[in-house]
DNA sequence: CCCTCATTTGCAATCGATTGCAAAAGACAT
DNA sequence: ATGTCTTTTGCAATCGATTGCAAATGAGGG
């Protein structure tokens, strides 16, 4: 036996003198072994410091309690997407996963080619998915839902969704974002954003409806289609800013943009609230810390990775699971407070 | 054969009249196989929708390319360790393992039973593992490592270290921090960390030798051992508050801790940096975002993702590795300015 | 027509576990 | 001594792949 193999079955029946199917049975405590055979078997197990071996068992038993988190990334601006957003939410998948026993494989896919997620769950590394965010592939999602791969995705609900979705309720978030501005008699407001994500195509619809009960029309030019990575984000806005646009409120969609918003606003001159109250979307932690706290539209994280889960397990009994819409709610601080 | 089983090689192998032997060799590229059988043998497999079981191609090529990223967390509080910092660290490791082709299984244990992490190399889930911190267990890693557990840690190096680590250079990190302080005329400075901690006794040691090179005594009453936890450090900050010590400076052991620190003094009417200048670590993408802005100690966090992935395959390859400590520097903004 | 040789294929063992079934051993009644 | 029953154990097949070796096939030479 080589120096650091690690123990296998065959080593303790070796040593206690019995068949292997002898201490597979003792070590399942099954009630076919002997009381004085199981003890002996239990301690040169312990002593050997053996671990049963999990590829193995899985494959006897046919059994697999992987389930694979996908990270989609922007392969051709070779960026990773590190938004806190989706970090946290992976940390609180992570959580219910290990609450239920459940393994949890972290992996990135290119955000164009989410379909090759599906890899995971055809070559039994995983018997589920969840994907973080549908970016602009939800075509992609439903094919592979159609081929009946166990699927559930953080992000919108859209027509014709063949997949199980779980989301914030970005319809409402978008409308009390929009409304909480429109309450201050801000009139022009900037949507910062990019509506091919359907997360955003829907806090859009919400950033419209409140604009017409206000009894307002859109403007095209007032709609700033920025990726969520903050380097180009910046960009476009310092170009919109050193341009003829005007504008008394933003309605950005994540936490960050609103902070590049704010840098943005500053660096020409403007001041925040004063000039220009800005509504951010996620409520991170760092929305109160930061200058001027953040006004911004709370998403449920920890409920959200519980759902994702509960959801996934749903379909992996075979029930069928229906998207779900979590609450959001909006939490005013000095970005745009309640009186401008 | 059932509805929706994932189909194997034995299913291909029926359907073109060969052996299973035949179908592993051509979908392996075998010169053995005639190429038109091969052929044949690879549109079978794709329309199929054909992906090889990698639970049994593992077990029967002894091979694995599975690494365990360990978070611990806090079981006592039910706490979960959130930290962006953590977060982080784990997004920059999964990108560097990505790059290698290797899997990532995320994995949560207790803070105080870091040893139970080795649980996953025993039962051969993943070939090596990454632990997330030191934490108060040391000699957990220790014996782990004396068992032959592939194993590397982000945290200090101590003596009498019988694992692999990699961190930021502590000693430098609160050295420099302490000495940005005291070159503004700053005299009494807080330590804001728990020194139970590895991490956070090097710093301390940095803080002490800026203090000893400054020809000042340390002063235990300036020390103040919170947790990373935010809202159990937030209460300690404030019973300080309320009583009579006083300090001039403040050097915190996280981002989160600086800014906790911030809120306290301002709702003990002490402004910073005016009254108190503040100095963080990790130096967030927040850091910059806040009000105001932090001071803070700029970790390398996606070297830190190579350098620990580097290091544990370098370990697998039968190397031995040394503890890596990567450098650090300040980055100076408005919570201790370079003129007070 | 037989032998040799190259090409292509299949048989069967193997990886580390689990489990149905047969068999061995001992207790007890007849 | 024989048969029955219970308790405990081992044999061997199995999960889905890989691979050494034997064997089948066909071409080409003598």
């Amino acid at each position: 036996m080589p120096a650091h193999r690690r123990p296998q079955m065959s080593d303790i029946a070796r040593l206690a003198g019995v068949s292997v199917a002898t201490v597979s049975r003792a070590l399942n405590g099954s009630p076919l072994v002997n009381e004085e055979t199981r003890q002996r078997i239990g301690e040169l197990a312990r002593s050997l410091n053996y671990a049963i071996n999990l590829g193995a068992q899985n494959l006897r038993l046919q059994k697999n309690q992987t389930i694979a988190v996908v990270v989609p990334y922007d392969a051709r601006a070779r960026q990773h997407i590190s938004d806190p957003f989706f970090l946290s939410i992976v940390g609180a998948i992570a959580d219910a996963l290990t609450d239920l026993g459940y393994d949890m494989l972290l992996s990135r896919v290119d955000a164009e080619r989410l379909d090759t997620a599906a890899a995971l769950y055809d070559s039994g590394k995983a018997i589920g998915l969840v994907v973080i965010g549908q970016w602009r592939h939800h075509d992609q999602l439903n094919q592979m839902a159609a081929r009946r791969v166990p699927l559930v995705v953080w992000g919108g609900q859209l027509p014709q969704q063949l997949y199980c979705s779980v989301g914030g309720d970005n319809v409402a978030g978008g409308l009390q974002a929009t409304q909480h501005l429109l309450a201050q008699g801000r009139r022009r407001l900037l949507f910062l954003g990019n509506a091919q994500l359907p997360e955003v195509m829907l806090r859009h619809q919400g950033y419209l409806a409140a604009l017409q009960q206000a009894g307002l029309a859109p403007d095209a030019q007032l709609e700033l289609p920025v990726p969520f990575e903050v380097i180009a984000a910046r960009a476009a806005l310092d170009t919109l800013l050193s341009g003829p646009l005007r504008f008394d409120g933003v309605v950005a969609c994540s936490d960050l943009l609103a902070l590049q918003a704010v840098q943005a606003l500053r660096a020409h001159g403007r001041a925040v609230p004063q000039d220009v109250a800005v509504v951010g979307y996620d409520d991170l932690p760092m929305a109160s810390y930061s200058d001027p706290p953040l006004t911004s539209v709370h998403q449920p994280v920890a409920l959200a990775g519980a759902e994702l889960v509960d959801a996934l397990l749903a379909l992996l009994r075979g029930e069928k699971a229906a998207p779900r819409t979590l609450p959001v709610h909006l939490v005013v601080r000095e970005s745009a407070p309640l009186r401008a």
